[in-house]
DNA sequence: TCGAATTTGTGCGTATGTATC
DNA sequence: GGATACATACGCACAAATTCG
């Protein structure tokens, strides 16, 4: 069985994946049940089985319970603009990116006081334990799960100001920008970076994905004259989109 | 066995994902063998081996053949600055992203004359099937891989001039900025397009990574007066690095 | 409407190879 | 060398969903 190379489950893989990735197996179509690739391999169920689930994990094909498994359509991800902040419109991130797509999303949030990680403490430049308000946000385009966001502000900057509370008062959802401006904080800079990694099973619980699938990960922090202000965490599933940023050189 | 609500393997992932991110299974411990597992959680082999490979599919732990498995050190990912575009020191995107990790890299590469495809077609605005350089690069940071890019130029802007080939000629390996500009092509514009997916066998071959791994895809386009001049895929390894985007807000 | 066949999803027990300690 | 533990593989069983006659 394993004779010099590689196991066998990862064979079966490739060879199938292979097939779908040349077009010989398109979209739509169903790949051989896992009865047929045992026989058409001369592998046991198990191998045929765990060849499935190594295209599965990598988003090639769907199983469908008590039909068959899917080579799945791979749409081309929409692409999420980043760049070039436009201050019209007063726009969170969010209403921001969606400019372009020409759609409008809804958004859930709640906000609660909490201490500083050692993580985000860095990130914000504070000490580990201050107080911060921290804001999740659950955005949807479409009615459909885009984008997660957990967003943390140091109440020494907002605190004891009307936009302690980034979703209420007359600045509510107006985007970190505006309502820093509100108290004569002025936001000049912003670094996103970003990277991706499988996500965890509660991130794709919310946002309507399989256990395995990739999300894109981008920590974004706001400065001020160089001081961050506002620092977050945005989840978005890397099947569906892709996040766009325009530059000048020079 | 299966009563009422979710499979018992994403019972006791779940259950040991909770332990690792809370701190109660820091990394480099071992987390229970199989044999623990099983009678810990009451449940078979079986399930403890499936609820093992949740975990390491989604990186959060690493199996040792012979010794056990491990909690990862969730490595902070190296940022790589792909902003502010650098004029000096004449540089690729490579060199220009290395300026800040204050590391110098190598690199390889061939070109050679193809036809475009559909989908680089449209990125460089031409009619599919046009004549294109193509180049391939493997960049190394202190000999370990760590950036796949295909790039392509349209022979129409770069045909029989000295710069035809990116690698050769007196401004071999300069970056596709100064090289443009050698033959009167001002470029003034990049976007870059970031989307992430699970990295393909042959590409982690190259990079050194694990099939299943999640790679971050960059489709970078150079503009020069709205007219696309260059484009490339760049493909990066997730769990080693990053990407990082300073922007200026207004 | 019913039921049989197919297929995936899940789970169990076991065996062998191999790396580590 | 021996004990431990993971990696792969085989065969079997059953539930749930789907398909189709």
């Amino acid at each position: 069985m394993t004779f010099g190379e590689q196991p066998a489950y990862l064979r079966v893989a490739g060879d199938l994946r292979q097939k779908i990735v040349d077009g010989s197996l398109p979209p739509h179509t169903r790949l051989p049940s896992q009865a047929r690739i045992r026989e058409e391999y001369g592998v046991s169920d198990t191998v045929a089985l765990e060849a499935r689930k190594v295209l599965m994990a990598e988003g090639l094909v769907e199983g469908r319970s008590g039909s068959g498994t899917y080579v799945r359509e791979r749409p081309v991800p929409r692409s999420v603009a980043r760049s070039g902040y436009r201050p019209s419109g007063g726009a969170t991130p969010f209403r921001q990116e969606q400019a372009d797509a020409s759609a409008h999303g809804t958004w859930e949030s709640s906000s609660e006081r909490a201490e500083a990680g050692a993580g985000v403490a860095e990130r914000l430049g504070i000490e580990p334990g201050e107080r911060v308000m921290r804001t999740k946000y659950l955005f949807r385009d479409a009615g459909e799960p885009m984008m997660l966001s957990t967003s943390w502000e140091p109440l020494a900057v907002t605190g004891r100001t009307p936009v302690m509370l980034p979703e209420e008062g007359p600045l509510g959802g107006m985007g970190v920008v505006e309502r820093m401006r509100a108290i004569d904080v002025i936001v000049d800079n912003v670094t996103e970076e970003v990277g991706a990694r499988p996500g965890l099973a509660e991130e794709l619980l919310l946002l309507g994905g399989v256990p395995g699938h990739v999300v894109l990960v981008i920590q974004r922090t706001y400065y001020a004259s160089g001081r961050p202000v506002e620092t977050a965490d945005v989840v978005i599933p890397a099947d569906r989109y892709q996040v766009a940023y325009h530059l000048s050189v020079r």
